[in-house]
DNA sequence: GAGTCTTTGTAGCGACTGCTACAGAACTAG
DNA sequence: CTAGTTCTGTAGCAGTCGCTACAAAGACTC
């Protein structure tokens, strides 16, 4: 019974994360997103409630498959210390195929920032999905530190990918091999 | 011959850099700067050439502000490793006085990354200042190494700044203590 | 006081925003 | 075949955006 409208529905999602992954939210107007769904802007208002309905599922969608990504290239019982991790997780975040994720993560959280719906929801989710994803490779880490030690490692590959932005892909790369040699006492 | 317009201008710089550190980039149209400023969008734009040029000047009075403010906070002959610099960094870059630039930077390089006028640019400059605060403290690291530890430790400072927007205070607080016992092989 | 230049208000343009009313087309159930 | 539901195109609303044309007011020189 709902065939045609949830088919069309998870091609929009699918069409518009792409769509995301390749230009940030900087094209994210109605119009602009019906036309990377190849559908009317009228349409995108029939499959979802609104705008926000739109980009959220959109992110789930891209923070599900990353997610998944994420998963496969360090295995979840890896029993790493801190300063093991931070080289790995920056290793793997600076995969190209992670690089249009990061950027649109960037984006997302200064929208979350700016108080911008429905970003500050996802952000934090996503920032969840980060931090379990990390906690559960610190196996060398003692656990009451492991909190505090995800965080910080969320932020060194975080602010990897800030400078990316701001300073290119060379400076990034030399800033990540340094990284790797960090340590804790 | 320019008092009444220059004299304007400056008040307005002012009065508009205060609006973004309070407010972000979210309040930003000519209209609402205009009001934030204390005059009609019209002198707005006979101050100014247009509101990338706004921006730009409200921007750069603000990155000169706290550039002065980090300058102050750490000598700039301490010959610090990479290790000890991350730690004094991001205690600097947590300070209540420093927060509000904190979160306006990375809305900045948000924007940036959309490619928005005039914040590539913007973003670039106040890169290369903090690169450069970096660099003239980190005297106890190697010379060929400070281009990438400067880099590396203000990846470190952003991603705080990030993780403060997506996971409050608190955690992050602890994730900085956790960054002051990182070290160098 | 006339003429000139700087400063300011009013009013609005054309483009775009998210979203919707309305009507017709297509399909399905009886 | 008819009635009802699902789907979709056209057209447009009310609002905001950056910016500007126009003209009047004020300041200043001579």
């Amino acid at each position: 019974m709902v065939t045609i409208r949830e088919n069309q529905r998870s091609r929009a999602i699918a069409a518009i994360g792409a769509h995301l992954l390749a230009r940030g939210l900087a094209e994210t107007s109605l119009r602009q997103l019906a036309v990377a769904a190849g559908v009317s802007d009228r349409m995108l208002l029939y499959y979802f409630a609104d705008k926000a309905d739109i980009l959220a599922q959109a992110m789930a969608q891209i923070a599900g498959e990353s997610g998944a990504q994420l998963a496969k290239a360090i295995p979840a019982d890896a029993a790493l210390t801190a300063g093991q991790l931070i080289g790995e997780a920056v290793r793997v975040t600076s995969t190209p195929a992670m690089k249009p994720f990061m950027r649109l993560w960037i984006e997302v959280v200064a929208a979350a920032a700016r108080g911008e719906a429905p970003f500050p929801a996802i952000a934090q989710q996503i920032t969840a999905g980060f931090l379990s994803w990390i906690e559960a490779r610190l196996g060398g880490t003692p656990p009451n530190e492991r909190a505090a030690a995800a965080a910080m490692i969320l932020a060194v590959v975080d602010g990897m990918a800030l400078i990316e932005i701001c300073s290119g892909a060379a400076l990034t790369s030399q800033a990540a091999d340094y990284a790797a040699r960090l340590r804790i006492d």
